[in-house]
DNA sequence: CTATTTGCAAACACTTTGCACAGCA
DNA sequence: TGCTGTGCAAAGTGTTTGCAAATAG
């Protein structure tokens, strides 16, 4: 092995919070083995799934596969129905919502706001084939 | 078969409309079965997924298996972190979100939010064998 | 030695699809 | 006849897990 010793978990986190995108856990493995990591598929998932365990790492469930962002502040989505890329919104963090008592007896620990629609890049697209 | 001829489509949409919870495709498959309906989870599943193309039914993604939700008047979701239950927000659709702009060149068509939180039924459990 | 981490492949849970057949225009 | 809808089982996708080998203390 060509890091004997060193944590994957560390390489997964390295990988993720280098990354302004929201990968998913194949694409945070293709990216480490493009770097020249020797890991595995499986301990992607078992880094990710402790990370967010920590709450070092937040799940996005997007359209397909969940995506994961590493948690700095919390933030909101948009997903691209299209492409299903994710983008953070440039939208603050509601904090109002989690005092907002959405039913009775429910007790809020956090929320979640996702935006549906199209990306520029698919739009751009979109003009060309698909109107 | 016992209802030759009928649409599944339709019992699927009857038996999902019916109902206030926020079901899985299984789980509607085995309310339909149990009411005797002769149907299989494939035809559930194409039925569900023509009806949310159609826009008359509403995917909701939550912790484990996709929920559907027929579509009435756009609400949200709480989703119990314990037990994965899903309920309505009682809290109304903010239609003043889809004319934010999140982000430039990103043309949003809808929004989605979700609580996490945990239930009544699960706070209850809770005291006993939780704390 | 014991506890932890990892890779591999198998197992899983959920969803979609290929194919053959039934019903109807 | 040809099109649509359906069931069944197989295939697919994404994720988790069992187990043995490697590593660290």
């Amino acid at each position: 092995m060509s890091n004997p010793g060193k944590e994957k978990k560390a390489l997964v986190w390295e990988a993720l919070s280098s990354r302004k995108d929201h990968p998913t856990a194949a694409e945070l493995y293709l990216s480490l083995r493009e770097t020249g990591q020797e890991i595995s598929l499986a301990t992607v998932y078992r880094a990710l799934r402790s990370l967010a365990e920590e709450g070092r790492v937040r799940e996005v469930q997007g359209i397909g596969a969940d995506r994961f962002d590493p948690v700095r502040v919390p933030h909101y989505h948009l997903v691209c129905t299209r492409c299903h890329r994710v983008y953070d919104a440039e939208l603050p963090y509601q904090e109002a919502l989690d005092a907002f008592q959405p039913r009775v007896g429910f007790k809020v620990l956090g929320h979640e706001v996702t935006f549906f629609g199209v990306c520029s890049l698919c739009s751009d697209a979109k003009e060309a084939h698909d109107g």
